[in-house]
DNA sequence: TGTACATCAGTGAACGCGCGTTCACTGATGTAC
DNA sequence: TGTACATCAGTGAACGCGCGTTCACTGATGTAC
């Protein structure tokens, strides 16, 4: 029944394997300490034999993160209840609400794969340039966060004085990159929406680095509040 | 005149040259590609010659990552208006003013050395375990961002209606670790306060690591923006 | 001031290990007629 | 349905490399008397 062939099956299947052998080694010596000989053994293939499988170890290391990126972009999306009724935004489902439930998504699917997170989000790997395929997809979380605010109802004032040209400049650029009516955002808003933005991965970095502790225990709730508290700046309360 | 005799100061001088080479390997290979062979080659050395200096490759990157969080904490104390006077606090010096100064202190020192930043603020080295001596160090930044809500004016109001019992708890074992009058801080201004801490080292790890690409160029225009909103919120206007 | 001994710095060889990648090869699976 | 050929998966040996760490040793610098 299946269009592919036995052949085309069993590789499909082995090139999963292989990310997810690949995925479970991040977790124990890291994107640097990624081997593609331990990945060969630990899936009983001599190591060679990989080779028929994956170019070379960049390329693998370049395809885990962007299935990271895809994944957790994913994530964002589906974690988003305006975005939930079939055609456009749910007008009912206030921004901050949206906001807040993409965050908390983000924030458990980093916790779940902290080592994919890492490798996204962390130290950049030394030696390791990341090619252009990685660019869409590393841009979907924050397409994802910062589309809430093309959706929020506009809001009268614009307290961006004293915003220098070069700021005005990006976030022209940016409104240009933006979905659907994105031009109505006043530059005071976005530029609070990209620090909201930016907090997100901040305070989860700062958690799964390990810097919060001895500090706050219960992390979750901190970050569900300095969330709440990031949107309410951006939208209003 | 000098109370070290010639061997003392010998050994003293190359001790730091082995670090300052290390923190410029740090550059090209990361924590994780850190050899002592290659260090010993720079200078020089006979590999094994090194180990008269460093006990294990370990060690010399602990060593490191202590000096990374005592620099960049007495950058912060530095950097900070308010505790230039002689004798205690500056009363003149408004808080928002010196919680900026501070970020923006922490931000340059970390665009200067960026491969040191990654160091403790990246992710975690795989397979190393931080010894008991490196937390000391560690605290020293975030002791003195928080150190400037001790000294300002207590507000009247205290916005924490709906925290956690977890939360609160966390948040009166902070206050009881941070210097002088804390006491007097309602829990809304310290988690307000926590946040801001939070996204300082988030904004320059973004911005670090390469998030910002394509859509903030003005980074510390922005990261300045940032931080006075920051403030603004913990200390009101 | 001089000598005897202890400490230290630096050498060179070796241990056992792991890595990415290439290559010529065997045997199995697919495809075209 | 059967055969001939092309494609693919997997093997095993090899290349050249780098690593952390130990060890027995030589020669220089320091210390105590």
């Amino acid at each position: 029944m299946s269009a592919l062939t036995a052949r085309a099956r069993a590789r499909a299947a082995i090139e999963a394997e292989i990310r997810d052998v690949a995925r479970s080694h991040l977790a124990d010596v890291g994107p640097n300490g990624l081997s593609l000989r331990a990945i060969a053994r630990d899936l009983d293939m001599v190591s060679s034999a990989i080779y028929r499988y994956v170019p070379s170890r960049d390329a693998l290391l370049t395809q885990l993160i962007v299935d990271a990126y895809r994944s957790v972009g994913a994530t964002a999306r589906a974690a988003d209840p305006g975005r939930a009724t079939p055609n456009g935004p749910d007008p009912a489902t206030h921004s901050v609400e949206r906001f807040v439930a993409i965050a908390a998504a983000v924030r458990r699917w980093a916790h779940d794969r902290p080592h994919e997170y890492g490798l996204i989000y962390g130290t950049p790997v030394p030696g390791y340039v990341a090619p252009e395929d990685t660019v869409p997809p590393a841009a979907e979380v924050g397409t994802a966060m910062l589309a809430v605010l093309a959706d929020a109802e506009p809001r009268g004032a614009d307290d961006a004085d004293g915003f220098p040209a070069s700021l005005r400049d990006d976030l022209d650029r940016l409104r240009a990159v933006l979905p659907g009516h994105a031009s109505g955002i006043d530059d005071g808003r976005l530029a609070a929406g990209v620090q909201a933005w930016t907090g997100v991965f901040g305070l989860i970095s700062f958690e799964l680095f390990g810097h919060l502790h001895n500090v706050i225990t219960d992390g979750e709730e901190f970050f569900a509040l300095a969330m709440r508290d990031s949107a309410r700046r951006v939208f209003g309360r």
